[in-house]
RNA sequence: GGAAGGGUGGCAGAGCGGACUAAUGCGCACGCCUCGAAAGCGUGUGAGGUGAAAGCCUCCGGGGGUUCGAAUCCCCCCCCUUCCGCCA
């Protein structure tokens, strides 16, 4: 959420910030007039409320003196006020969550340095790499889903008799190699981000936090006998593991990562970019998350961008970095780098991370607050999260550009740890 | 799934219908003392909303109820601990 004050207080500013994101004024207008209705009429009940506690002082003091008809008298008194002060508070409280179901579904400030633009045409290459783009042979210009079926990786067919379509099987060797990024990406971060294994069935309330409900919740898997998401990323987790809590400066920048797997209905985008795992419902993938100071977070999102880079020029998979434009941040962030790898096989640019500055927008749904050093009350954190990859698209990457002119497959040398020390998969015959 | 006991401020822990304005201890901050520190003594220490301020209101796991008045009584739910059952 972004701050009720702000909306209230620089109302012109938030129009033209949110305008870029496509927002329309009157809408703010709109939610200005509501907050303004919701503070009189908390206003109004409280009085009553405090009137009701003075009264009923009193009736406890004349309890004690004996003076059972005054005591009498005051409690009928105080029996009107708590009906009015019920008929007063349905109200506020029903204006009160006007307020904050909108504000729910209100998307962050994007920062001033995001590029201007309505949609993802509009996004900025950042850079490259490598410099000097590779060049690709014939061998490498086989799909994914061809050269996993061919050696024994990919059994798509399987997947879909299990789950339906946009499950994948991996096989072997396949199936090693999702294992073997994971570890590999995990072990690549510990240095500086504590490890975490969390659970990937959450409630409401932690998809909430992360703005993942209510507006998205056509693209969640949601089991209902219990009520419990399956998380879409593991930033749903990591965002909620201090929900509600107050931190120290000391702890902060607070780093973790996990490997999960992810879970997304894709509802609105049926028939896009079907083939193999260009889209697929569940896949894993590594996430980084930190909480930090606002004076951290810049410094911070660069620092992650530049981790998740060096995770793709270890694997030596061609990349660009986009720097998204207003109108296509998420709802959360502030600020996004997506990076994209490219893939020969599909000759695609495909998105295998998005590292978001979400500035406080998470930390004031899920209430996550430091106590900074110096100064006054606690303040909000500020959160970002990025994929240290997300595999299932690595994994198309990395089969279709180390194809081979005879039909293998070599895999990265950083991998060989790994994969028990063999980086060759075979071609059949 | 069954039984019992719990969930109170940063932590520990008392309170179990009206002075709760939540005791007390620890921790923390400041002051005194000291060459300096420890100890000791003193003072102060939760969050949120609203308001120019004084103030007012909310929060004792969550929700609902009883009452003039609820941390305290009743109902439902969640979580934790222990025991039993079941289970990878």
């Amino acid at each position: 959420m972004i701050d009720i004050r702000l909306v209230r207080d620089d109302t012109e500013a938030i129009k033209a910030a949110l305008g870029r994101r496509g927002i329309d004024p009157a809408d703010i207008d709109r939610l200005v007039a509501l907050d303004a209705q919701a503070r009189s009429s908390i206003g109004a009940r409280d009085e009553v409320r405090a009137r009701i506690k003075a009264i009923s002082k009193e009736v406890g003091a004349a309890r004690r003196d004996g003076d059972t008809a005054r005591a009498e008298a005051l409690s009928e008194e105080s029996r009107d006020a708590g009906e009015r002060e019920r008929e007063l508070d349905v109200t506020a409280t029903d204006i009160q969550d006007q307020v904050r179901s909108i504000l729910l579904v209100l998307p962050n400030l994007p920062s001033a340095d995001a590029p201007d633009g309505a949609g993802p045409e509009d996004n900025v290459v950042a850079r490259s790499w490598p410099e000097v783009a590779p060049v690709y042979g014939d061998h490498q210009r086989v799909p994914h889903w061809e050269v996993g079926a061919a050696l024994g990786l990919l059994d798509m067919e399987r997947g879909a008799k299990l789950s339906g379509s946009m499950f994948p099987l991996y096989r072997g060797m396949g199936a090693r190699l999702v294992r073997a990024l994971e570890s590999f990406a995990l072990d690549r971060h510990a240095d500086a981000y504590e490890e975490i294994r969390p659970p990937t069935l959450v409630l409401t309330e932690t998809m909430v936090s992360t703005g993942h409900l209510p507006k998205f919740e056509e693209d969640a898997y949601h089991l209902e006998r219990d009520d419990l998401w399956a998380i879409p990323t593991a930033e749903v987790p990591l965002t909620s593991m201090w929900r509600g809590d107050i931190l120290d400066e000391a702890d902060l920048p607070l780093r973790l990562t996990a490997g999960t797997s992810c879970y997304r209905r894709e509802a609105g985008s049926a028939g896009r970019d079907t083939r193999g795992l260009l889209r697929v419902h569940e896949f894993e993938k590594v996430e980084l998350f930190a909480y930090s100071t606002p004076d951290q977070a810049a410094a911070e999102h660069e620092a992650m961008v530049a981790r998740a880079e060096d995770l793709l020029q270890a694997l030596g998979l061609q990349y660009r970095v986009l720097d998204l434009c207003a109108g296509d941040i998420g709802l959360s962030a502030a600020r996004t780098f997506d990076l994209e790898v490219y893939s020969p096989g599909v000759d695609m640019w495909l998105e295998v991370s998005s590292v978001s500055w979400c500035s406080d927008y998470q930390a004031r749904r899920a209430n996550i607050r430091y106590r900074p050093e110096e100064g006054k009350g606690p303040v909000f954190v500020h959160t970002l999260n990025g994929s240290a990859l997300a595999w299932a698209r690595i994994w198309a990457a990395l089969v279709e550009t180390g194809r081979q002119d005879d039909g293998s497959v070599v895999l990265p040398d950083v991998l060989a740890p790994y994969l028990g020390g063999r980086t060759v998969v075979d071609a059949p015959g």
